[in-house]
DNA sequence: ATGTTTACTTGTAAATTGCAAGTGAAATAA
DNA sequence: TTATTTCACTTGCAATTTACAAGTAAACAT
């Protein structure tokens, strides 16, 4: 079981303790937004995370119950990764993330999504948390 | 001049190219709740974060104008630090971080604040925000 | 003139990350 | 049945980053 230690009784201090490096949201939000599930999916992703990061990172939000891990339907050598009601809390975070990022740093993909958040960001928020939920039943 | 890799043209990834570390984000909460502004008072949070974290941290956050550095007012050996309009943009995020901290785990620091989100979360986020720009102008 | 405050910088050990290669079980192909 | 490939990791090691302790330099106070 891998512990984090926690820093302070600050809520926002807490949060990063376990969400506050380079890759752990990546993940999240291939999670919420690209369908992903698969370790082999992760990988895949435009930024490259490496192996040993992906496995340490997945463990990590399994034990900190922000993901479970189950045999895949179709094959038993694949698991397949799904959010929590925890880990559904996070799409928010993952929307202000996409907004901040959006507007301030220079970017340019996925317009589709932006004008979504942008249109209508609780609505957008609750669209992709109930898809997250639907997914975990599946 | 700091300047950033960026992985991907993701907003979320680039967002946290930026802000994606266990550091940055808290002296931004320290700009935004807590008041503070000077080199001295980042350092005396609970979190005791190192002089050269605090030093680079303080250096990438101006390097991409989210903050700006100032000799203060009444001491020319000191130096203050205020939220520029991309800076005071990342209050939802410090909101969002706040409630899923709370919610999800263990702590118990400044109920005061957590129930005055939890109330209502636009409200805070927009009396925040008009806190930061009312120090910035001073 | 001397000591203190303020904001850093520097040196070094420890921890984390990034990269390449390797492992082993299960599925598929020959 | 055997061989090959797929999938999900693990391992080893160099490079980068972090943490801790100490030191520096300008401004300010006495």
């Amino acid at each position: 079981m891998k512990e984090l230690k926690q820093r302070s009784t600050c809520p926002i201090s807490t949060s990063l303790d376990v969400l506050g490096d380079k890759w752990t949201l990546l993940i999240v939000r291939d999670l919420v937004f690209a369908g992903k599930s698969t370790y082999g999916q992760f990988l895949q992703s435009e930024e490259k995370m490496a192996t040993n990061i992906l496995a340490d990172r997945l463990a990590v939000l399994e034990a900190q119950g922000i993901i479970t891990k189950a045999v895949a339907a179709d094959k038993k050598s694949k698991f397949t990764y799904r959010l929590t009601d925890k880990g559904v809390d996070i799409v928010p975070l993952l929307v202000e993330l996409t907004l901040w990022g959006a507007k301030h740093c220079p970017t340019i993909a996925n317009p589709r999504l932006l004008e979504e958040l942008q249109a209508g960001k609780d609505a957008a928020v609750e669209k992709y948390q109930r898809l997250a939920r639907e997914q975990a039943l599946a």
